[in-house]
DNA sequence: CTAGCTGCAAAGCGTTTGCACGATG
DNA sequence: CATCGTGCAAACGCTTTGCAGCTAG
């Protein structure tokens, strides 16, 4: 509990209430490694505290998500999932197209293009979490064994 | 028509058929500047060809995208759009996180990122095609009118 | 005390699937 | 003529909403 305390402030400093179920959902949000579906937070939190409701979860990730203390992301095929930003080092995920699996990327690949696309554009980036598709090693050496143009 | 035949062959030597729907879709696909949703491609096909179906878009949309013929995209909150790849020239879309304006990407910001996430991890990236959020110039002037640090 | 939040139930929406008929190659 | 694709209708799963009661500040 104590150890959401900033949060708590962020909240209420915005208007918003800081009741037992945000606080839980919070809690899940920030111990897992990413990567939650609004479904999944749900169940982390029904285990503790059964009576959650989904339409609770999507509220609270509402919030969150308004107050830029989570990032909502789509990974691949309708399957959103959540994540608590703010964490030490942003990462990025490149997620293989073919077998769905999610690797992680260095922020350094990306540190340059957010500050070059607002010199260029004025347009400001979320460059806190990339989803990035493509090919995994495996399927890209199992896919084309034979040479083959890109596009 | 005859302008697809050079996809009606891809369809076909892949064991597809070319039917009207398809290439009806596939004219939609190819004249549209990309954005479209498949209720979106629906309502054009229905313009000319007024029975076709929800179900047969999402087919054929599948049976094109396992052949990489167009690109799907989450753009934000549950809109995922469809785009006819194979364009002259990749491009990419900076979306605002707030009012939700599309605005286009040059290649040439993102050109060195793939073969540099392929060199590192084989990772071979699908960068025919990014969505990056974030906010305009306008959100961004209108909301923070006062200083405010980056996360 | 008064907003705001919750749980419940039901609706909403985009997407998918089963099926019998029809078209393609 | 065999296979694959279609339209229709119904199911599906995730997300949203209306509402009455409850709770945090």
């Amino acid at each position: 509990m104590s150890c959401e305390s900033e949060t708590v402030q962020v909240l209420r400093d915005r208007g918003h209430k800081a009741t037992p179920q945000r606080l839980m959902i919070l809690s899940v949000l920030r111990h897992a490694d990413g990567h939650l579906t609004a479904g999944n937070i749900l169940d982390q939190v029904k285990i503790d505290y059964p009576y959650v409701d989904v339409s609770t979860v999507y509220r609270t990730l509402s919030v969150l998500k308004e107050l830029r203390l989570v990032s909502e992301t789509d990974m691949g095929t309708g399957d959103t999932t959540y994540e608590w930003l703010r964490k030490q080092g942003r990462h990025h995920h490149l997620i293989c197209r073919e077998c769905g699996n999610v690797a992680s990327l260095d922020d350094r690949f990306l540190e340059d293009l957010g500050a070059q696309i607002l010199a260029d554009s004025g347009f400001k980036p979320d460059i806190d979490h990339f989803a990035i598709f493509g090919l995994c090693v495996g399927c890209a050496a199992r896919g084309q064994p034979t040479s083959r143009n890109g596009h």
